[in-house]
DNA sequence: TTATTATTGTCACATAATGAGACAATAATA
DNA sequence: TATTATTGTCTCATTATGTGACAATAATAA
């Protein structure tokens, strides 16, 4: 849930979405924090009349991130009933000082589209909106009790992530234009929440025939330096 | 688009369901034709107001296919406003002889979840509904030209099956409890839409480790009778 | 200047998976 | 009894992956 509409938005459908970041050899997501209500959700918004699904969820994101040309992809559609919990939103809206006659659109049942997107966690200044007042990182690991099916929503969001992680060259998309095998491996051992052997990962890596080698970053520490390496067609 | 309303349902959102089976070496899925208009779509339907978006869908397979218990996924939310094109239902309303106020609904905007479904072809009648005339099977390789985006759906449709078919076990619901390994290896075909290798195939299957052999099969024709198989669990 | 330390890039070898063909077994027919 | 088409299995080559070894090297300590 979101932004409280002063033009008209299709009723009953929203959309979630998961933006995934990495920092400090962890994944993260933004999660927002509703005032005075402890009440915790991912970003989402909803869908203008006359705009299509996924430029209604870039807006958002573009909003929230200030990012344009994320990586975003749609996983799933939330659409039980178990979702329907209006005392949920009335407590949002009573908390904001909203009149509930005004927004009573935004008590009725909701499904909702869910995408995951995945960005440069150093570009991003998260924004609030008008009914939160906080957005921030979370571990994904360390995420706290999310209201309605959110934390459904994470678990499949995650899970598509790991399912895609080979088949689309998803790691790409959390890291600067300029990482290290390393920063690399990292990046996947997160979303798989495993760990990889060094050797192979690398091998692997280079033989994709994806990654265009760099000059060489000194870390100032007392070892070899590693090759930079950025994404073909990218820096 | 389906079934007309005598309860209430969700407006802008309806479901559409790609409905595969495998006969004759081919991959079919079930398209209807509404009365005297020469539109073909994919069967689909509503969401009552009270009601699951999946048990929606399940619904509506069963009064379509008879099938309870059926392979059924979501793979994508449709919903640009290119979908849009009150014309067609008016066209359909029209020619059915309903009275356009009564429906205005149904000419409003739509965002569609799609919904691939994989049964057994041998057991299903298929049913048409209320607005349509008929409702058939096609190889996906030879399918009408289809209303608003359904092209677009069943090609989504079908690259999911693709991407899923190593993941999730999906021959399995495609044919009859007791096959071949020549038809198994046929399924796979047709939804990869190239040859595959026997004897790499063979082996990859038994591998596995989840098909249980049976007597042989005596087909009559002049050359050594294969096994019969079942994936584990069933029969 | 030289040894030490931690980490990197690469290689070598073992194991596993897959590609590709060979061939015997066999159910019906000639 | 020979022939035919197809099946089940095997073998060998090729490719991919697991696992460890080892030299190269950037900074620090001696």
């Amino acid at each position: 849930m979101g932004s409280v509409p002063e033009t008209k938005f299709l009723p009953h459908i929203a959309y979630d979405s998961v933006i995934f970041g990495f920092s400090g050899d962890q994944l993260k997501i933004l999660i927002m924090e509703y005032h005075n209500t402890n009440l915790f959700a991912l970003p989402g918004g909803f869908v203008k009349l006359d705009e299509d699904l996924n430029k209604a969820v870039r807006r958002g994101l573009k909003e929230r991130t200030g990012l344009d040309n994320i990586y975003l992809e749609q996983f799933y559609t939330f659409g039980s009933m178990q979702r329907f919990q209006p005392e949920v939103m009335e407590t949002i809206l009573k908390a904001n000082g909203y009149a509930l006659e005004d927004y009573h659109w935004l008590m009725d049942r909701f499904i909702s589209v869910a995408y995951y997107a995945l960005i440069n966690y150093d570009k991003v200044v998260p924004q609030p909106d008008a009914l939160s007042d906080s957005i921030r990182w979370y571990p994904i690991e360390e995420l706290p009790p999310l209201m309605l099916d959110h934390t459904d929503i994470v678990a499949k969001a995650r899970q598509t992530l790991q399912d895609n992680l080979e088949r689309k060259l998803v790691g790409m998309n959390l890291l600067p234009s300029l990482f290290t095998m390393k920063e690399l491996q990292k990046v996947y051992e997160a979303i798989l929440g495993k760990e990889l052997r060094r050797t192979t990962f690398q091998r692997k890596m280079l033989s994709l025939g994806i990654l265009k080698r760099h000059e060489k970053r000194y870390s100032g520490k007392a070892h070899k330096a590693p090759y930079l390496y950025s994404f073909e067609g990218e820096a």
